[in-house]
DNA sequence: TGATCTTGCAGAAACGTGTCTGTCAATGTG
DNA sequence: CACATTGACAGACACGTTTCTGCAAGATCA
């Protein structure tokens, strides 16, 4: 390449980093012939020389044995989505990382700083990361201590307090919980949350705990939920496909949503909009903490002073439909054209 | 780590790669000292010296103006899922690189080779990677004369085909479609496909497309199919969305699915085994494509004589339920246990 | 005993950058 | 005219590996 524009291989280099003292003469030729013939500077000298490799790893901690739960709900998808943009826009490309991954995998990529997603108590990778000095931020509170560099989370506890009394002021008396029997932090605040608030208004407590990565396991506990004597008439489900699992079981049992059954579940998940009967959901807004974990982690790559504080607690937001309201809203939207022979 | 181990680079290099001629003493205790120190060997270096990083670009085509539409269905995010754990598995790792990206980002990581998924005509970034002299294999029949390595599809036109069949048998008089207006191999050989089955049956074709990114728009076009003075009595809707849209229009427009309006979809999702009635949906098996994806990318990589075919045809899957049976089975699934006060 | 072979390891080159330092000419300054 | 300053570039080193070659010491052999 510096042979071929016929200068020193230092001149290339700063001609294209716009860097050193040259005239826009010298400059322009250099990038010319740099196109010409195609040439892109090697990322791995370049990585090795800078120490910056411009690779961000995004982790996924499992659920159970299952080896490896990327997106297994629209939350994942929807924050990887953001993470990404979002590393995108600051010249940054995410590597998927799994938790479980074997150690040759961790250490044949040139990381520049790593996001967790809901890392488990000790987490042993973190740990190791945090030991080789690099930048660490989590999506979800870091239980324990783990020295993670920063985190983002949504107010788990306020979250569920506010959808126990949205279904209380819409006429619950007895208000159930579809729950996880993992140990992250979503699963425990929020059913925690949900055993105060049980405590302060005299509720005795409500619930079925399945493994969250089973799907046919959650069917099965929103069905024994309905099924059992002390029969809840609102229930608020902790995980994304609880609503469709929660209006079959429903159906099954011939309780009508919402009036015998009030129904809320935590989704990210577009269906609800235009199930039998719309379904409320509460958003953890992944779109807002895939960015903000990743400003945050670039922030510290880059060693800039964060003007955000390296805690962020992220807004939900609850989504208000038919399945959560006893007098249901009256809807004025009429079909665009009435269909022919009705 | 050489002088901590009191021996010199080769042996330390040696000893960790399993390499050279040395007596198992020196090789467990240089391995001892590495792990005691945490030393790990500089990913940046290896790649360098090697040539080889480990890393695979995973490229996702851009629908309309949408700059990321990563995961935008449960399809994506399973055959990314599916394409991670292969690549784990043989030691690689995944970086996503949307096809948007800017040049910048594409040059600062190392590639081994790319998996692309539904490449545009004429994408630059192919050419660009192929003129590197990187494998690309893509998810999806390239379209023109890309020149790919290998590419991984499913027998969209015979899909098309036999779910036609499938809703004929079933007593559908007049087959409706829901279809893209987006270029894509997917939607035009689908599309052509149901085009010359009208014509051979003699049926008039009677189709919606819309923007495949807009969900809202699909909303829109499942109504207006339903709109039409010439109302199918059975849809096939080619994207995840419109299972639970046709399902919302027919409702509005007071069609009993499967007895007034038969329904099949294109769909990875579960929701669809669960919404009112069960909807049949074509499965495109994205975890096998995934897989097959990444082991002719990583063949090609290692220079293996793939003993598969470069082209490989994947087979869909039909997953019938009561949507598209005009006489529903009989079904024996009784609740596990009858609630009280029923 | 000297010659050859094997064993166990060290030296050094190369990968392709970024960057520090140095050189040479042209220009300004007293 | 001597001297300092500045512009425009080239040389050389370092990043941390992998790998080829080489060298000494012991083993084997004629």
């Amino acid at each position: 390449m510096a042979a071929a524009a016929g200068v020193s291989i230092t001149t290339v280099s700063d001609a294209l980093n716009g860097k050193g003292r040259l005239p826009d003469a010298t400059r322009r030729h250099v990038r010319e012939v740099a196109d010409r013939l195609g040439y892109r500077p090697s990322a791995a000298a370049r990585t090795l020389r800078t120490g910056k490799s411009g690779l961000i790893g995004l982790t996924v901690t499992t659920y159970g044995d299952e080896p490896f739960t990327f997106t297994e709900f629209a939350y994942f998808a929807e924050m990887a989505r953001a993470a990404t943009s979002a590393a995108l826009a600051r010249g940054y490309a995410l590597v998927i990382l799994p938790a479980t991954s074997r150690h040759d995998v961790w250490s044949n990529v040139a990381l520049d700083g790593t996001v967790v997603i809901d890392p488990s108590d000790q987490d042993p990778v973190v740990s190791e990361l945090v030991r080789q000095g690099l930048p660490v931020v989590s999506d979800g509170r870091p239980a324990g201590s783990l020295p993670v560099t920063a985190w983002v989370d949504n107010d788990h506890e306020a979250a569920v307090l506010g959808i126990l009394d949205h279904l209380a002021d819409a006429g619950a008396r007895r208000i159930g919980l579809l729950t996880g029997t993992t140990t992250d932090t979503y699963t425990h605040l929020s059913t925690t949350a949900y055993l105060r608030w049980c405590e302060r208004v005299g509720q005795d407590p409500v619930y079925e705990a399945y493994p969250a990565h089973d799907p046919c396991a959650g069917a099965v506990a929103a069905d024994r939920l309905l099924a059992r004597p002390d029969r809840p008439d609102a229930v608020y489900g902790l995980f994304d496909p609880n609503g469709t699992d929660l209006l079959a079981a429903a159906r099954r049992y011939g309780l009508r949503v919402p009036d015998d059954l009030l129904l809320v579940c935590c989704s990210e998940s577009t269906v609800y909009a235009s199930t039998e009967p719309p379904v409320t959901t509460l958003s953890l807004k992944p779109r807002r903490i895939g960015t903000a974990v990743v400003q945050l982690l670039i922030d510290a790559i880059e060693g800039v002073d964060p003007d955000h504080p390296v805690e962020q607690v992220i807004p939900t937001e609850l989504i208000v439909r038919t399945s959560s309201q006893r007098r249901p809203p009256r809807t004025t939207v009429s079909p665009p054209r009435s269909p022919k022979g009705t």
